[in-house]
DNA sequence: CCTACCGATCGGTAGG
DNA sequence: CCTACCGATCGGTAGG
């Protein structure tokens, strides 16, 4: 819904949107010129600008479509009607499929967000937060059901996110199969690292 | 034991150290100016030049030292001789520790080690090799002894790394008394979210 | 530790 | 989409 959502991208605008995506996480925002990206499209400099506004837009736009995809998805999750259990393995798997589906926008969302200015900078923030809720929304029900153990919340949060982050960089990982490994995310957050003594 | 060592520089070449880790974990590595730098330590631009050779060197210098932090953790951890659970309890408290007292430098060796450049930067990825191989060799004995469940071992490590790499960010975690947060993350992760159902 | 200064590079604009 | 160009800022050096 976002002025920049992908589907309202002409072709040209599109394809720099994901050269610069690319060379955002590999180079990060800061050391990425706009000539490094005109060199990338094959265009030059200047004739960025005919495309898009300004070099800030992109880091943003990016930062925005990547936090909708994780909005979309969670909602998704919370309005379908699973068990709590079941529910925070769809959270997991969500996390494993975008890092793994859309590895360029995935890296900029997790590193370079910080680089965005106000205003957009308080817009971001307030999305992220309110991507966060409603993960809390899951983590809390199941602790009020009893399904949970009753640990801090915010822990099991950022065990969850981060658990999932790392995937991007590692070539390994993003070539396993995503239900292999939401499988194998899920069942050490759920289960734990500790063999059943039973 | 590198030429940048703590203890081998003068009080002032700390000085700068310790506020280049501060502007770097706030603005990063590249938006942060030599300029920026000489006004947070209050000389001149060109004076920082007196103590150290390059915007590089306070990067890599940050990054190795922090790297070393980590090694002589995890060694002390593999020589002393408590149980493999035991083991894996006090890795996570040592990042937990750094985290929380080191909080300049873990940013830094965290976010901002991907702008050193080489020769430095085959060190630095050589000396966070050696770290993870060091942490692997903790968890494939506890798989090896039975104590811990067969899971990929690079998930299982990630989870541990990464699990503890957000509380430097929030202000929540580091004012949470290490032991107790320490011992709330090493439960999630070795006895797992759900409710023991017995 | 300072003044003075350098070449390189930056994001972006004018005008077509 | 290009040529030509701008003011600002960068990391770093010379010389004292």
């Amino acid at each position: 819904m976002t002025a920049t959502a992908t589907h309202t991208r002409s072709t040209r605008k599109q394809h720099i949107y994901e050269a610069a995506a690319t060379l955002f996480r590999d180079k990060g925002y800061n050391a990425t010129s706009m000539r490094d990206l005109a060199l990338s499209v094959g265009i030059e400099p200047s004739s960025l600008y005919s495309h898009i506004k300004s070099k800030e837009e992109l880091l943003s736009g990016i930062c925005f479509d990547c936090g909708q995809q994780f909005l979309d998805g969670v909602r998704a999750i919370i309005s379908d009607q699973s068990t709590i259990e079941d529910q925070l393995r769809q959270l997991i798997f969500l996390h494993v499929k975008i890092a793994q589906d859309d590895i360029t926008s995935m890296t900029v969302f997790n590193d370079e967000w910080r680089h965005i200015t106000e205003p957009e900078l308080s817009l971001f923030l307030r999305m992220r937060k309110k991507y966060e809720d409603d993960c809390m929304v899951i983590i809390n029900s199941g602790m009020d059901e009893g399904v949970f153990r009753n640990i801090d919340s915010h822990v099991v949060l950022n065990a969850i996110i981060n658990s999932t982050q790392w995937i991007q960089r590692s070539k390994r990982m993003l070539s396993k199969e995503t239900g292999v490994l939401g499988n194998q995310i899920s069942d050490l957050i759920l289960n734990g690292l500790l063999q059943d003594n039973n």
